[in-house]
DNA sequence: TTAGTATATAATAATTTGCTTATATACTTC
DNA sequence: GAAGTATATAAGCAAATTATTATATACTAA
């Protein structure tokens, strides 16, 4: 039996305020299950591009989120290897399944990275 | 194996903005094991009595939180009956134990409710 | 019934958040 | 290197959040 990962009072209401949105909550979902790009999060959301970096760069602040980039694209992806990680997947498995919002991207030709 | 309680996307997000503050989100967490009276935790968080009876009622509204009266008090407890507790347990989970918070009320003299 | 304790609520002020608009940077392709 | 695409960031603003102050309600005890 694996103990449970604990994380400090503090930084956990910082982590559930970051993810008491909507938005970024989607976001968090999606990534831990597929990679992906700025346009596709603006083209899943109707967002404006503005909104979703700053929503990004949120994630990315609190070290849950990392970034590549390929080419052209930058390519944001779940950092497993956060300290909170474990915490976020507890609450990430309540969370009905995101995909077919990469799968309506696919339809529209939208889809960039490859995961 | 049990499944594991899906809650929708978008009152989930609204849950973890309701758990992230810090003291809500202790609040939830001492609410877990032990019943408490608006007192006790003004004298808890050194907070006042009206910012403490502003955040039970954000507690209340959302479902988590239910309310007896005894006597002079209200005594609060979390209501393990709604439909999101398991998700807001699997949260609490990773949260160290704020037992020592009663602890230090007892010590004062000041915890009220018995359970 | 009066005083004291526990709590809620309303009004307001301070702070924070999240968006928009405008612009800058980085890469690709021609 | 010029044009196009992807992204970041800054400034400004509106909405939401949280605390404070002041007051009201409910119960207890004398």
């Amino acid at each position: 039996m694996a103990a449970i990962s604990k994380v400090d009072l503090e930084k956990a209401a910082t982590i559930l305020k970051l993810l008491g949105d909507k938005t970024r909550l989607t976001m968090i979902k999606i990534l831990d299950s597929h990679d992906c790009c700025v346009c596709e999060f603006v083209a899943m959301f109707n967002a404006s591009q503005p909104a979703i970096s700053q929503h990004i760069r949120k994630l990315k602040d609190s070290g849950l989120v990392g970034e590549t980039r390929r080419g052209q694209w930058i390519i944001y992806s779940l950092n497993k290897e956060s300290e909170y990680y474990p915490f976020v997947c507890s609450l990430l498995e309540h969370l009905p399944n995101q995909d077919f919002k990469l799968q309506q991207l696919e339809k529209q030709g939208l889809r960039i990275s490859c995961d």
